[in-house]
DNA sequence: ACTCATAATTTGATCGATCAAAAAGATCGG
DNA sequence: CCGATCTTTTTGATCGATCAAATTATGAGT
């Protein structure tokens, strides 16, 4: 008898075979209830715990998706896969999954990586972050038939509604749209958008949702859209360059939808500084930074998110892997983000020069 | 013939036993070389992987690593695990381990996790974050044998050095220190503090650095310390306010080194607001956000704690995990972190209201 | 050539669980 | 009470690698 009890243990001491405890663990169903219930006893009293890799070599699964850690998340934003890893490793646990880690500086590493933990059994799916267009990862992983979903849409048009590409994502789109409807609820008629320079799947996506809002709430035409969105890239500096700019050319501004924190944050120190603190901004992501410097933001949810991950994976339920054919509206997924409405302005400075609109 | 090959399949094309295979893979030193090379080729040709389930069952190691995502790493400087964890993942990819994830909401939780994944022979050792005073894991963990590296010191007085307890931290003493000096070497003579409220183990620390510099290079004594040191706690907005206030006070302040960069941003604030955008201001984490607002901050050089972790944890060259007895000088490592110097200011609005020192 | 130590390789057993198939037990109509 | 059918439990084999011990090859010394 081994310092660790093994099935054979419980058995015994059950008065059963080995593979009715395993039966027991697996499929209950099939068990006696009140053998069961002498099973499990014996299981609780020797605090018996089966043992993952003999499961795993038998079974030939290994309960384990492996992740990419982005060497490049870096920014502001970069918690956001943060959080997202975290919720992801909880979804999981509760699935009887768990998740690795690995690192890789190029998508063919990567797939090299990948190809190690497969072959190694040490990893059954794979979740991939940050996918784009003709991704080489993607098609090796369809062509080898390793599971696997995308967090994030893979912006191709092809692609996107491939269904054994299966992806999860955060519809922008509709998130920027409640945030900019939020404004205008509030009574904003000039509300301005100041987003990524295109080409950008993720922040031409954001750009539609203000668009689609501005056109249906306050009938803007292309031409008024097009003189109200401004671009930068994600630079806190540069993003208070232009909004002092934009502030200074278009003094009816009453509202600004950001398509991002960083960009919020700069916009914000921007109004500040020219005695519009007032002046309503609403970021992305809802970073700790907005949390902290205390401006509205757009939630992700990426508990949704995870949990959509492995449904896609395992099935609703499941707590097996799904083969690669999940019934065919199913292999996609979209989370609805969320406003979450902060009361500017939490910083004293912005508190001083705030002009005293109180509703 | 399955689909992956196996040792036997190896073994049959090298026209040798399984055995010589598996020690070509273990223990290269043992084979004659000549069937090194054919068992080498073999393998190249096969692409043959070893399995690691089965490997594990039967070494009982998995040559992972377990850590504990965080649930509350958010703040500001939540990159910091981010970041550590990305290292760490790389370190240990170099020398063959893997980083395994999982979450729990309690200390009691989570040694409840850490025993699954143990008796599950999925994880072999753990890194700690965020370790405290009687910390209950850390109790356990010696108690079971059960091999750990706490990233963070056990700051109660018997654990620093108990040669049971490996740790690896940052000596924020040093980081603030330079921080301090290196305002000191620019002609600041008036070095203010902005710390967090006391007793913190890192708090501390860091301000006992800023003191330390403060005496040797500036003869400042206890009652001159206490004059210049200002607290508050873990929020851009109080730390505004409490800089505001600060200024007012003492006008002669011509430096300021914070505790952390969120407390850094509210300081910046402050200063650029009261027109001060010259005052030098250094914070500590170095992250994303030091970077996008442009302020300087000392850098944890997280690689070095997570080579630091892997090195206690399994020896400077080793591939193997080390007993529970390191030899006793080499239980603890301290890495010293950088400053990092960011010449103040990026942003416009302090651009503009910056007095012209040009130095 | 022959012994003996050492190096190199092979064989049989094993890690702990699950699968597949066989065996034993229960249920029911006639 | 018997055989047919269904339920429940047990037995033997297996996953793929490594360990421990046995076997065979190699070499040095006399």
């Amino acid at each position: 008898m081994g310092l660790l009890p093994t099935v054979e243990d419980v058995a015994l001491l059950a008065s059963v075979s080995r593979q009715t405890v395993s039966n027991v663990l697996n499929t209950p169903a099939i068990v006696k209830p009140a053998t069961r219930l002498r099973v499990e006893e014996a299981i609780a009293q020797l605090g018996y715990r089966r043992n993952a890799s003999a499961r795993r070599l038998r079974t030939q699964k290994s309960s384990t998706i492996g992740i990419r850690l982005d060497p490049m998340v870096n920014g502001i934003s970069g918690s956001v896969l943060d959080r997202f890893l975290h919720a992801l490793t909880e979804q999981a646990d509760v699935r009887g999954m768990r998740v690795l880690l690995f690192t890789a500086a190029t998508p063919e590493a990567e797939i090299e990586q990948i190809r190690r933990l497969r072959d190694g059994s040490d990893v059954d799916a794979f979740v991939l972050t940050a996918t784009f267009h003709g991704d080489p990862r993607t098609e090796w992983l369809i062509d080898n038939h390793v599971p696997f979903v995308t967090f994030g849409r893979p912006w191709g048009i092809d692609d996107m509604n491939d269904p054994q590409h299966l992806w999860v994502d955060v519809d922008g789109s509709a998130g920027v749209r409640a945030a900019t409807e939020h404004l205008i609820d509030s009574g904003a008629t000039h509300v301005h958008y100041l987003g990524w320079p295109s080409p950008s799947g993720t922040g031409d996506d954001r750009r539609q949702g203000w668009a689609h809002a501005m056109r249906t709430r306050l009938h803007s035409d292309d031409e008024a859209l097009a003189a109200l969105a401004s671009v930068t890239v994600e630079d806190v500096a540069k993003a208070t360059a232009v909004v002092l700019d934009l502030l200074e050319r278009h003094p009816a501004i009453d509202g600004l939808v950001c398509v991002s924190d960083s960009l919020a944050l700069g916009a914000m120190i921007a109004a500040a500084s020219v005695g519009r603190a007032d002046l309503p901004i609403i970021g992305f992501d809802n970073t700790p930074l907005a949390q902290a410097v205390g401006f509205s933001s757009v939630e992700q949810r990426l508990e949704l998110v995870a949990s959509g991950v492995l449904e896609l994976l395992m099935g609703a339920t499941g707590s097996d892997l799904i083969g690669r054919t999940p019934s065919p509206g199913e292999a996609h997924r979209l989370i609805t983000p969320q406003l979450v409405v902060r009361r500017p302005n939490k910083l004293p400075i912005f508190e001083a020069s705030r002009t005293d609109s109180q509703s």
